[in-house]
Parts: C-alpha cells; structure tokens; sequence
DNA sequence: GTCTATAACCGGATAGAC
DNA sequence: GTCTATCCGGTTATAGAC
C-alpha cells in the first residue's frame, strides 16, 4: 500500500491539511497563518511550502479534498434515485453528502468556501461545482416542468444558502437555541428537506 | 445643522467608513489594512485610530451604522401590517429593508457580517439582531400556530440564509447564470418571498 | 484635527545545511 | 524530506510636530 493511497496515514502532508483545514474553518484563511497551521500540525514551517509550494495552492488542496468526493457522493445519490427522482429525492440527495457524520470536522472550513466571494466564482463554482449545479438543475426541470429555468437559477441558490448557513454557523447556532439547539443529523436534514421542498413546489409569483 | 447630524457630510470619518465599507465587503476584514482604507479614502493613516481607536472598533462602527436603520424599518414594516399580518408580510418586512436600494454600496459587507462566525454570536446576533429576530418569530408564531417553536426557529435559519448568500454572491451571481442574472430588487423580493412563504408553510416533517 | 515618522511585530516565501 | 535562519515587505498602533 503506497503511502499517497492510504487514507489514515498521518505524515506531515497530511497533518497539515488537517490543522489548515480546522484553523482556516474556526479563523478564516485570512485571519490564519502558516505559522499557525504548522504549529497546530507540530510540523516544520517550511514544511508547508515544500509539499504545497503556497499558501493559496494549501487551500486549492483543501478544497478538492472536500468538494470531490461530496459532489460524487451527490450525483451517486441522485442517480440512485433513477431516471426521473421526486422532488424531495433531488434535494435530499443534494444536502445529505455535505452533511455526513464524517465530514463534521470539515464543515466549518466547508461553509467558508461556499460563502467566500473572492473564491466562489473561480476555484469554488467553476472548478468544483457547476457540473454538479447543472446535473441538479435537470433533474430539477424534470420533476418540477412548470417552473421556468430562471426561477429554478434562483430557487437553487435560495436551496444552497439556506445550506450553507447552516454549514457557517454551526458552531454557533447550537448557542443560540435553548432546548432547540440539538443538531441531529437526520432531524435537520429532514426539516430542510421538508422547508425546501415546499419552496421550489410553490408557483411562479405573479408579475405586477 | 450639526456635522453629526448631517447625512451627506463627507469628513474625514465618513470618507473612513465608506472606504472601508466598500473595501471589507470586497476582500473582507482581515484581507484590507488600514492603509488600504486610508489610501481608498483619501485620508492620512493615522486619522483612522484618531476617529475610531482601533480597526475592530471601525468594524462594529461600520455594522451599526447598517444594521441600525435595517432593523428599525423591518419592525415598522411589520408593525404597519397591522396585529397579526399574514405570513407574506412578515418575510417580505424580514427581507425588503436589506435589499433597499440606497442600500446597494453596503450590501456586500452586509453579507460579510451576517456570514461571518467570527463575529456573529457576540457583535451581529446579541447586539443587533436578537431583538428584531424575536419580534419577526413571535409574528410566524401567530401566522403558522401550528408550527413548533424549534421548527420555526430552524425555518428562520433557513430564511436568513437563502438572504445571506444572495447578499454574500451579489458580485458573481450575475455572472453566472445568462440572462438569468438581471438583479431587479422587486422581482428578486417577490421569489424570495414565494418560496421561503411556502416553505414556512410547509407541515412539520415526520419524525421516524 | 491632521500630518510624519517610527515603534514593535507578523506575514509568506526561500536558501542552504543536514 | 526536514530543519534553521533569514529576507523583505506589510501590519496595527502611537508619539509628537504642526
């Protein structure tokens, strides 16, 4: 088994994508230095520009590790549900990947991808993203025929940050809830899949 | 008429915090110096500690000065629809003051603050939010009795996101879809507020 | 109130020994 | 592959002249 393959292995590659990947999520990738990843890493400083040449190119790294596999677990689950999946199967399958149990230490640094303007448009969307978008967006015009491609544009980004708040904020929003602050897995899928649903079944507003 | 009082005044402070205003909201708070600012603004570098003491101190000043006037026109909007407005006027109060015109300059910050979980919990929700939020889930309260006070509280989640990101993408939206991207505010009010009312509307989910 | 100058420190990146 | 040491420029904040 050679090392690159093996996914528990812990050299100093991959202690410093998992320290990047939790500082960047708590401080921003701004607010974080490499002086603090390879510290958090216990690994050399130029330990950093030896296996990922920058600081930019890190979090170029971060990205694919994370995005890839869950727009794959994505179509895998649209796909799944056949040739023509139901409305609450399409949306299900778009949010229940990026909310997997494994993934919960990543979904800090997950929410400020998808929330960084600087990075959305060219390393985040085009890169990672808009071929997944466009799978979703047909399966999107089949189950929902009546609705016009520009109001399935924006119902679809409505979808997507209503997600990605939640990604942002879960760190704070169990502390802002009393009682209601429990985030089980399935339970908030379950609601927003309940919530979006509703909101991409409903007609066309009227034009004034 | 007082230069505090003056709206239009374009001191040393004003240049200051429409300056960093527009530069935050481009590359966010720890992406702009001070010297950024200043050179934006026009000023010396020095006249941004004279004025505001520090950069986090310019930070909560630029979040007041937005958030202030948002919230007070959200509760006159929703205390103009009367004791118990109808589920459509509550969304449409909670979103229409944020996406007001005049306010165009400022929305990319405003999608800064309101994405950023650095700040939110302490210096966005318990200083300028917490209070309108209650009075908007108190209003769904009357409008949907029937829903659970955790489900509302997810529900509104929900809403603030969808928001957030078209705030935090308002720059590469456009850009990404066609002819799609034209961003009318009214027309963009009146699809928000379709779907997140019928998402409120929505029966509680199953549980297992 | 506004300037210059500077203190005191932190940033990413790299050269070169091991 | 990993270390130390360092380059060099940028950072906030302040002292003190005007």
């Amino acid at each position: 088994m050679t090392p690159q393959l093996s996914e528990g292995r812990s050299d100093t590659k991959t202690k410093i994508l998992n320290a990047a990947e939790s500082l960047f999520g708590q401080h921003g990738f701004d607010g974080t230095s490499l002086r603090d990843i390879t510290a958090e890493a216990g690994v050399n400083l130029a330990a950093v520009n030896y296996h990922f040449q920058s600081k930019d190119s890190l979090i170029d790294a971060l990205i694919e590790r994370r995005l890839g596999p869950i727009n794959r677990k994505r179509i895998a689950m649209l796909q799944a549900a056949g040739p023509a999946p139901e409305l609450e199967q399409i949306v299900k399958a778009f949010l229940a990947p990026i909310l997997d149990y494994d993934l919960a230490p990543a979904v800090p640094l997950i929410g400020r991808v998808l929330s960084n303007p600087s990075l959305f448009l060219d390393r985040v969307y085009k890169r990672h993203l808009g071929e997944t978008v466009a799978r979703f967006s047909d399966a999107l015009g089949i189950a929902l025929p009546r609705l016009s491609a520009e109001e399935r544009f924006w119902r679809l980004h409505f979808m997507a940050g209503a997600m990605t708040h939640i990604l942002t904020l879960s760190g704070v929003l169990p502390l802002m809830s009393g009682s209601s602050g429990t985030l089980d897995r399935e339970t908030l899928i379950a609601r927003m899949v309940t919530f979006l649903a509703a909101g991409f079944r409903a007609p066309s507003p009227e034009k004034d």
